[in-house]
DNA sequence: ATGAGCAGTGTGGGG
DNA sequence: CACTGCTCAT
């Protein structure tokens, strides 16, 4: 125990030592509350409790990863598996997939075990069937729109018939059918949304008293990170789970925990149905609760904390607290002023190069936040002609890409069938001559006859008078190619079974057949994703389909972000929360953007963005940098400006302005050469460097090149695959790097091959990079070259 | 059934 | 600007 105490203060050690009964901590920006409950978590386990009677929620899949980690090193490996550890969503994912059958509705289970989860294209699309097929104009009902407010329903716990029940005005009336029409859909589909998780687990607990009890006295202490941000359905789950049904009961406390740990300040997903209320009300929920408060900040400088705390005591709805540092005044903010995004994005690059030039920081000490994705263009091009190396938290995921959407897809039509958006997705991926007409036939089959659409095609003999032979013939033979799949599936592990999907779905040879730039990338993604199921079989984690199915649905790209990366990370400002940099760049303060246009004059959202603020400014340890445009380019068109306030109520003692200098004046300075011609910066430094992009990346029009995929070294001899029309017949002659051979690749960077392995019969180097860690590379493709 | 070309519309943030 | 969806020709 004094081990696991070392090194705390007094309030972190008393959140730490409290052993029974409801505890509040109220943990500002950057005051050890990840510690607390990591240290929390591995003195309980020290005192005697089992670890896997400890649950303990996090907000991303990132927190719940480092947090696993920190105890594996504080409790060992051995006790700390066992540890519920993980978000919301994939714990209820998790546990809904043992429990989901026991909860019925007239009779039924609300869904089978093997249900898929809906991402939000699915979901919204799905939508968008339901206005259709309920005879609606989607321009008045918009999918997304409709989607929304359902979503907003469902984290408030109101299910079809109260919907209906409560709708006032036509239109609400009209979106409650809708509403009916999705839900009824997702059950056809035996699929949940991501909503779907939380507010299932709440119901089947409501609905199944054994089930809570089971869950109930497994977990006996609870562990909330980032409480400010948790939703009623959530808040329900952990209030059952630790009061059970029965709030009155006494007994509770009797040995058993809950810990939240939280702050309303940073309080930012509002949107989604958070809601710092709750937080805010807890006491009045558990009146025996004990509450802490963790005010000392170890993470920034006085002047940042200072200028933290200005902007934040303009919100009225909060409790009063204020953050003090021992580090010292540091350095003053620099706030800077640009005359558009490409300017502002110029200035972020160069100022990154000044400050690493010395090698007091590194790039991976510098973060960009911004608090729209759209943003990060101007960013992520500059970073590129800078030869900057960056990685991009958000955006396009790795799991969005058609390619890997569509392979997902095929895994969950075999793991479901029932799944007919998956199978709308691929039936004609690559093209097998079903076009859109003899969906819709199919579809409207499945509706007469409730069926899926799967089991339309099953039965295609049946419908004769619906589909013509030729059309039944296409059905029968799709039918028979994922029949076969769904049988042989268990015989292999994931990988080696997703290298026959491919194989046999001819997906793969689809986009050799074409074989473009694009279609080589969508090659080597996939080769990828057969590499990430090896490497989580290789991990031990659970590869059965649905479990994989599960992580692959919640994963989230923020997760993906190793540390110790030698690049620049760039972010929203939302991404950021809980993480920590040296140096901070805010970009695009302005009004109307942060605070963005929704939340002017709406005095809550305003709260909000400026809480944003503060989470923004309480991510810098050491540096932070504003900056502010006169224009921005949206939807193609210039529109100009003013400052945000937010940088007004950061008192200007704080404050160093750099001024904007007019071109006019400039050319005494010695100042970069961008600001002289913006079209020079973009061309002058072309060929590929040897630095990490994002994963949107995509090579200037001017550097693609038809038939190789190689961009060529001048003094390095490097070997192409010239592609014929056909490459996989093309006899090449291949020598293989050696493991242990230093190799660059264009993407990816610098590196060391560790080894040679099979995948799908093609040669695959296991390379690991210095910027982006362990990768799985096509050896045939021939994109590594010896460095 | 498929693909090219055009028109219309949209971006707040994320599991 | 970028993306989707629709129309029309093949």
């Amino acid at each position: 125990m004094e081990e696991i105490l070392k090194g705390l203060n007094c309030s972190q050690k008393e959140a730490v030592i409290k052993e029974e009964g409801p505890l509040v901590v109220l943990a500002g920006a950057g005051s050890g509350k990840t510690k607390v409950l990591t240290h929390r978590v591995a003195g309980l386990v020290e005192r005697g409790v089992r670890p896997w009677e400890i649950l303990a929620v996090t907000f991303t899949n990132k927190a719940a990863k480092e947090m696993k980690q920190r105890l594996e090193f504080l409790l060992g490996e051995a006790q700390a598996k066992h540890l519920w550890i993980g978000t919301f969503h994939s714990i209820c994912g998790k546990l809904l997939r043992f429990e989901i059958e026991n909860y019925m509705v007239n009779n039924e289970p609300f869904r089978q075990k093997n249900f898929v989860i809906f991402d939000e294209n699915d979901s919204v699309s799905l939508v968008k069937q339901a206005i259709k097929s309920e005879n609606l104009d989607d321009k008045l009902y918009k999918p997304q729109a409709v989607k929304a407010t359902i979503s907003s329903a469902k984290n408030k716990m109101i299910d079809t018939d109260r919907f209906a029940a409560t709708a006032r005005d036509y239109r609400n009336q009209t979106i409650a059918r809708i509403y009916q029409v999705y839900e009824n859909m997702l059950k056809t589909n035996n699929a949940l949304d991501f909503d779907d998780l939380l507010m299932s687990v709440v119901r089947l607990f409501e609905n199944c008293p054994e089930v809570l009890e089971k869950y109930k006295s497994k977990f006996s202490h609870i562990l909330v990170d980032e409480f400010q941000d948790t939703n009623l359905p959530q808040y329900r789950m952990i209030d059952l789970l630790y009061r059970g049904a029965n709030p009155d009961d006494k007994t509770v406390s009797n040995g058993r925990s809950l810990c939240v740990v939280g702050d309303i300040d940073q309080s930012i997903y509002s949107w989604r149905g958070a809601d710092y209320k709750i937080l805010l009300n807890l006491q009045k929920d558990f009146p025996d609760a004990q509450l802490i408060k963790l005010e000392q900040n170890y993470r920034s400088t006085g002047n940042i904390l200072e200028a933290a705390n200005s902007v934040i005591i303009n919100n009225r709805e909060r409790i009063s607290k204020k953050l003090f540092s021992n580090k010292g005044q540091g350095s003053k903010i620099t706030c800077r002023e640009t005359i558009d995004e490409n300017e502002e994005a110029h200035f972020v690059v160069e100022k990154i190069k000044e400050l690493t030039a010395t090698g007091q920081y590194s790039l991976s000490d510098c973060v960009i936040l911004y608090r729209t994705n759209a943003q990060s263009r101007a960013l992520e091009e500059a970073f590129m002609s800078g030869k900057i190396p960056y990685i991009m938290v958000g955006g396009m995921k790795f799991y969005e890409r058609k390619e890997i959407k569509d392979v997902i897809a095929y895994l969950k039509l075999i793991y479901n069938t029932s799944d007919s958006q998956s199978l709308r997705r691929i039936i004609n991926v690559p093209k097998r001559a079903i076009g859109a007409s003899t969906i819709k036939k199919i579809d409207e089959i499945a509706r007469k006859y409730s069926l899926s659409m799967f089991g339309v095609i099953e039965k295609a003999d049946d419908f004769a008078d619906e589909l013509s032979p030729k059309v039944a013939k296409k059905l029968k033979e799709f039918h028979y190619l994922i029949a076969s799949l769904i049988k042989d599936c268990p015989e292999y592990d994931l990988s080696e079974f997703i290298s026959i999907l491919i194989e046999r779905t001819g997906y793969i040879d689809d986009l050799k057949q074409e074989n473009t730039e694009e279609a080589n990338s969508r090659i080597e993604n996939i080769r990828e994703f057969i590499s990430v199921a090896r490497e989580q079989e290789d991990l031990g984690l659970d590869t059965e389909l649905g479990e994989f199915l599960t992580r692959m649905s919640l994963i989230s790209d923020l997760d993906n972000v190793a540390d110790n990366r030698e690049t620049v990370t760039l972010m929203t400002l939302h991404s950021a929360k809980g993480l920590e940099f040296p140096i901070v760049f805010m970009a695009g303060l302005e009004e109307g953007l942060f605070p963005h246009a929704r939340a002017l004059g709406r005095n809550q959202d305003m709260e909000e963005e400026r809480r944003l603020m503060y989470v923004g400014i309480t991510r810098a340890e050491e540096r932070l940098f504003l900056t502010f445009t006169k224009r921005r380019l949206i939807y193609g068109d210039y529109k100009y400006f003013m400052p945000s306030r937010f940088i007004d109520e950061i008192p200007p003692a704080l404050v160093e302005n750099m001024e904007y200098t007019p071109p006019e004046k400039k050319n005494t300075e010695k100042e970069p050469s961008y600001k002289h011609s913006k079209k020079n910066f973009y061309q002058q430094d072309a060929p590929v460097s040897n630095t990490t992009f994002g994963k949107n990346f995509k090579l200037p029009e001017s550097l693609k090149k038809s038939s190789t995929t190689i961009v060529k070294n001048k003094d390095q001899e490097v070997k192409t695959v010239t592609c014929a029309e056909k490459p996989r017949n093309v006899l090449k002659l291949q020598e293989f790097f050696d493991p242990g051979t230093r190799v660059f690749h264009y993407k990816f960077g610098i590196g060391e091959i560790d080894r040679i392995v099979n995948v799908e019969d093609n040669p695959m180097y296991a390379v690991t990079f210095t910027q982006v860690g362990k990768r799985f590379i096509d050896a045939t493709l021939e994109t590594l070259k010896k460095f």
